[in-house]
DNA sequence: AGACTATCTGAACAGACGTTCAGAAAAAAC
DNA sequence: GTTTTTTCTGAACGTCTGTTCAGATAGTCT
């Protein structure tokens, strides 16, 4: 026997990725076999290497993805204004964008010890990107006199942990709408970066 | 055969929960086996089970150890001083108490979903203890109008996840030193809480 | 209708997993 | 110097691991 009916490589290919994202999210890369992706799935174990060479491939893929699709909705965000705003419209960005893919916003950051070392450093070289455009807009605020921080590359690094918190707690239909959380955390950022 | 030359409990017990330690940060939790441990420690993997009943326990004992510490550290700070100086104490207290011991953090944040259900509560709860401290603080600073925030308990939040934010970049020997990093983080919080 | 291709099954591989335990040996107690 | 206790070994248990592959089937093309 083979092939179920009504499976395609179009359908299976994604359901084998969401699966194994939710997976991952949830017991951690070493903890999920691939059985149990496979079993989430609807199909036997060995059907997933149609997609995926390994396992590993599959967790640098979910990473990459996500990172990729960060930098690329960052990119079409608008553009104007002066720095104060540009911080304030990252700001709510990185919450916006990460509370939308909590998975993947967990497994960017917790399973990079899981990649090979070249798929690390593809990994830290895209997250150096997003940070970078994050420390641009804390440079040129800085060259203008609209914002005050000791050190922009630690200020970066502190913004983004500070944001990256709000994945930590919040939940939909919580005390909070997203925009309060928008609210409040811009009026932190801004007052711990404005001269 | 059994039991090499001058092997004893009282150093083979801290020495597997050391290993653990160093490994799982390294690994992760489900990538380490107990063969992995009990070869660090250089015994066989039988004899880690007259010291832990499993390897569930082992690792609920590393992070309540290193829960417990800290609690119990904060609670050695001298407490004196307005709500501005107690917030400098916690920020600095912190950063220095996590930077000590990196891989205890490590594990402390990322382990937890590998926890047992009643294991999970009682960590959760040690944290909670550690969140409340800081919480007082800021409430207190805000009733007696040296602080504003617009929501203490997700300021509390906040500032803990920036914090913790140094254990990823800070190395020893590199651009900053330790108090420089304290000196640093504290302009970013009181900017950020002060009124 | 027949040939072809894409997709999947099911079994197999060699090795690793957490855990248990009888027995051996070292250390401690007497 | 003998007994008792503590600590460890080494083998074994049943199960699971990532991955491979021949063969079977469903969909597509001519």
């Amino acid at each position: 026997m083979a092939r179920t009916q009504g499976s395609h490589s179009g359908i299976t290919g994604p359901r084998i990725r969401d699966a194994a994202l939710r997976l991952f999210a949830q017991h951690g890369f070493a903890a999920v076999s691939m059985r149990q992706i496979a079993r989430e799935v609807g199909v036997q174990a060995g059907a997933l290497y149609n997609y995926t060479p390994d396992k590993q491939s599959l967790l640098f893929h979910l990473m990459e993805g996500h990172m990729t699709e960060l930098l690329a909705s960052w990119g079409d965000q608008p553009g104007g204004g002066d720095s104060l705003s540009q911080l304030e419209a990252f700001t709510r960005f990185h919450i916006r964008f990460h509370l939308q893919r909590p998975d993947a916003v967990f497994i960017a950051y917790m399973e990079l010890r899981n990649l090979s070392p070249e798929n690390f450093i593809a990994i830290e070289s895209l997250r150096r990107e997003y940070e970078n455009a994050l420390e641009s807009i804390l440079k040129k605020g800085v060259t203008e006199g609209v914002l005050l921080v000791p050190d922009t590359k630690i200020a970066t690094l502190a913004v983004i942990a500070m944001l990256n918190g709000v994945n930590t707690w919040y939940r939909d239909g919580g005390r909070l709408s997203l925009d309060q959380v928008e609210v409040i955390y811009w009026e932190m950022v801004r007052r711990a970066m404005m001269v």
